[in-house]
DNA sequence: TTCGATTTGTCGTTTATCCAACACTTTGAA
DNA sequence: TTCAAAGTGTTGGATAAACGACAAATCGAA
């Protein structure tokens, strides 16, 4: 289905720089993160980054994506519909990642990070509402994505600026009932 | 002095298939395992398992030498001449080879393991010899360090056949002033 | 024993990684 | 501001690793 056949090499060396890039981000800032850092880290050549990646911030975005794609691990792929279960473990990942970035200070680099974690959700959310939506309007799922992931990114931020303390699946609770009814118009069922 | 400018390829594979065998050896006996079984937990070519080592049993030699290294790991080599406390490290790193090998069931080469044991002892020992060797006579240290070898190793065999019940360093103390009145002869202080 | 299946070593070709060098930009301290 | 040091991104040539294929050896069950 994917890419069954990448050359092994490829992911190793992928893994090493991501994995040594996660490793540096837990000790320093973003910003004080340099190229040389992470390839020594990596024990790769330097010219080798070049290969993978177009520059930190392509690796910033793509390592991203990694954990929080690790962060909703199948969860959410399980099911195909967008149903509270979903939702909840949607935000609740969100809300994990944004307690891993707390204590890993990419303070200055908020913006870049939200951004790329808003774009992984439209994605996601895409995705899931294609497969259910039977309405002939094409563009639906386009913007109710788009809502959706900046809607749900923003209680994220919400929730964070309260303390991080409220249960994420309770925090969400309240606002399900009218994420789910905007959903049900595109579909039947 | 060593190979101060390696390959960062070589040294990377080289890792991966000794860990990967380690980790294997944990698992099933050293006869059941194949070459693929190394290179598929290792996730590296066949071929390239051929490009590093002989064979499997050139693998199994330098493995295990390795794991006997990171046992003295230092302990003795902080120390450039042979005294109580020497033999005491090398025989207590010999005795915890011996508990790991009884763990992981090398069954029916226990003589392969021996001998390359015992090399490895007697280079080690060899070296720490000549240099604290002062009189003319060459060949000493060499006949020495084949004696210690063999007589540190059969000890160890004796400690495990007895159960490894015993503290290595208690095992071996009664012998330590006899190992030493030997050494003294090669040199002065 | 015999035969199929697995494992072993080897080889030639392709590709990813290494390395040193390069010009350019950014940084930070004098 | 000025200048040296450090970081960036790119290149060409060398080399390790991947891959598929191969004959030969070994294994295991019929």
């Amino acid at each position: 289905m994917t890419q069954s056949k990448t050359d092994p090499r490829v992911l190793r060396t992928r893994r090493l720089i991501i994995d040594s890039f996660i490793e540096l981000s837990a000790k320093k800032e973003f910003k004080d993160i340099t190229v040389k850092d992470i390839t020594t880290e990596a024990m790769i050549n330097r010219a080798t980054f070049y290969y993978h990646f177009e520059d930190i911030y392509d690796l910033l975005e793509k390592a991203l994506s990694e954990v929080l794609l690790v962060n909703l691990n199948g969860d959410v792929y399980k099911y195909d519909k967008l149903n509270e279960e979903v939702f909840v473990s949607i935000f609740t990942a969100i809300t994990n990642f944004q307690k891993s970035l707390s204590n890993r200070c990419h303070r200055g680099y908020e913006d870049t990070i939200a951004r790329i974690i808003r774009e992984q959700l439209e994605v996601i959310i895409y995705k899931m509402l294609v497969k259910q939506t039977t309405t002939v309007d094409k563009d639906s799922p386009k913007i109710h994505s788009i809502i959706l992931s900046w809607g749900l990114y923003g209680a994220s931020v919400e929730w964070k600026r309260m303390g991080m303390t409220i249960p994420p699946e309770k925090f969400i609770k309240s606002a399900i009932p009218y994420l789910l009814s905007g959903i049900e118009l595109d579909s039947n069922n």
